[in-house]
DNA sequence: TAACCAAGGTCAGAGAAGGACAAAGAGCGT
DNA sequence: ACGCTCTTTGTCCTTCTCTGACCTTGGTTA
């Protein structure tokens, strides 16, 4: 089943170029599956790990929009991205930011704003054991936005 | 339907340069909706915390009007920060940044790198009660930076 | 001034999507 | 058989939208 729908997502992204925009109910129909079955399969394997971007809005009029990315930018940030583990100090982060920069693949601007992000300042309030995994899940958060750009 | 209304707003916005003067029942006549649901536009979309000003006025010849603000970035950026307190929630964090993209303060891209510093999905190992006040820190710090750019 | 008409405002309730999560199932390697 | 990972499903939750009944305010007119 998840393969279907899978192949399904995948097909449009094809024909559409990139882009694909379903809604989760009507998609669950036609497939013949619940729709939780959809949300299944994206945050499986419409991951941005994966090269997928993910934007939905709910109520009436909703939608999932699916995106490909695909730039060497893209390709460069996902090396990052997988090099990352569940911890992440603020001297690594910066290294990482620092080195993006020098590469291009951020502005000055974007990096300060990251580095502010990740900075020992921020963490303050919260415990020391917590405070590096979720440096590390707030950086990748930060890069794969940036896939977008 | 919101969409439509709302862009249609916008059009008037921009066509007439930031101030937009409308006729509720007028406008809901030839978008074909009831009139309420101008209300629901702009009440959930053109709020002063995303940026504009509405005024209006009853009776024969009543109007609404829709006036985007524009202040200059320092005060603007000090005046959010100042608003922020020591807990921050994902949805408030959002409209802040909404609001600083729609008025120039920050663009497209930096928004989509604040919005992910505060999603959901970056605080997901981190004990409930420390991610608001976590999520505060870490928007502060980044806004902070946007001062010296 | 009282009565009336013309706007716009409020609010609650129903409906329309999508999201999160837990429990159960299916396959597979050891 | 056991444990692990990936799937499937269902239930409950949150967010966003739409509508209608009723309210308030500002002009107009007799």
């Amino acid at each position: 089943m998840s393969d279907m729908v899978a192949r399904y997502i995948l097909d449009i992204l094809d024909e559409q170029g990139g882009a694909a925009e379903i809604r989760r109910n009507e998609l669950a129909m036609t497939l013949g599956c619940v729709p939780s079955q959809i949300n299944y399969v994206i945050t499986s394997r419409f991951t941005p790990e994966q090269g997928f971007i993910v934007e939905s809005r709910r109520g009436g009029g909703g939608y999932i929009r699916i995106t490909r990315i695909n730039t060497t930018r893209g390709v460069a940030i996902m090396h990052i991205v997988n090099a990352i583990g569940s911890t992440l100090d603020k001297a690594t982060a910066e290294v990482m930011i620092e080195n993006m920069l020098t590469r291009g693949i951020i502005d000055a601007r974007t990096a300060k704003l990251m580095a502010a992000a990740m900075g020992e300042r921020a963490y303050l309030g919260v415990p020391q054991e917590y405070r590096d995994s979720l440096r590390a899940a707030v950086f990748k958060n930060m890069l794969l936005t940036l896939l977008d750009t």
